[in-house]
DNA sequence: AGCAAATATTATAATATTTATATCTTTATG
DNA sequence: CATAAAGATATAAATATTATAATATTTGCT
C-alpha cells in the first residue's frame, strides 16, 4: 500500500490544504499576477506569501516569470482550475444536504 | 482573506492528503467496504485504519452503516470520485511534460 | 559603487498531524 | 453470563506544518 504515487498524491492534496495557498490559486484565475499583487489580496507580510508560493512552487502547480525585480506566477496546468471547480460543486452539495436535514428537523419539532 | 469558507476548503484538501485515506477512498469506488476489508488492503492495524476512516468521517466524506459486528463505509458524495479523476489527469499531464523536458535535455546533450 | 525595492531564504517557536499502544463499546455466540 | 470479534476512542511520543522575525539575494537607479 506505501506505494510512492499515493504518497506523491497526497503530498499534491496537502498543498491545496491551506487557506491562503487555495486565495493564491484562485486569484491566479484572472491570469498572472506578481508576489506583491497577492501579498495586497491576502493581508501577509511578504515572506509568508513567499513562503506559500515556495510551497506551490515545489509542488510544481505554479511557474514563475522574473520581470526587472518583480516574479509574476501562474498556475502550470488549468486542469487545476477544473479540480477546484468540483471540490467547490462538492461543497455546495454539502451545504444543500445540510439545510435539508436542518430543514426537516425543524419540521419534525413543529409537529411535536 | 481569513474567511472561513477557504479555512473550510483547505481542511477538505487536508483530509485527502494521506495516503491511507487516498487508498481508503479508491477502494470504496468499487461499493461500501468493511474496515475489515480496508485493513486488509492497507496492511494496517485495526485501529490506524479507524483513525483513519474517523478522519473521512469527521470531514463529512464518508458515511457508515453498522451491520452486526461490521461497520461497512461509502462515500457520501460521487463528486468525490469525479475530482480524483481531474486530480489524476493533473499528474498524467505532469508526468508527461517531464517526460518530454528529460526527452529535449537528452536531444541537446546528444548534439554536444 | 551605494542604495532601495521586490522577492527569497533561513531560523525558530507555536501548533497540528501522525503513529503506536492501550483501553473501551457493541454485538454475537457458546 | 463469559468470551471473542469488530470497531472506536484516548493518549502520549514522534513528526510535520505554520507563523513570525530576521537575513539574504537580485535588479534597477543615481
Amino acid at each position: 500500500m506505501q506505494q510512492p504515487l499515493h504518497r506523491f498524491k497526497a503530498d499534491f492534496f496537502r498543498a491545496l490544504g491551506h487557506p491562503a495557498r487555495l486565495v493564491i490559486l484562485e486569484q491566479l484565475r484572472s491570469g498572472e499576477k506578481s508576489v506583491h499583487d497577492l501579498q495586497l489580496v491576502l493581508e501577509l507580510d511578504q515572506s509568508s506569501v513567499s513562503q506559500q508560493l515556495a510551497v506551490l512552487r515545489h509542488k510544481q502547480m505554479v511557474d514563475s516569470r522574473k520581470d526587472g525585480t518583480t516574479v509574476y506566477y501562474r498556475v502550470r496546468d488549468p486542469c487545476l482550475f477544473e479540480l477546484l471547480d468540483v471540490a467547490q460543486t462538492i461543497f455546495n452539495n454539502h451545504l444543500i444536504s445540510t439545510q435539508e436535514l436542518l430543514q426537516q428537523l425543524s419540521q419534525e419539532t413543529d409537529s411535536l
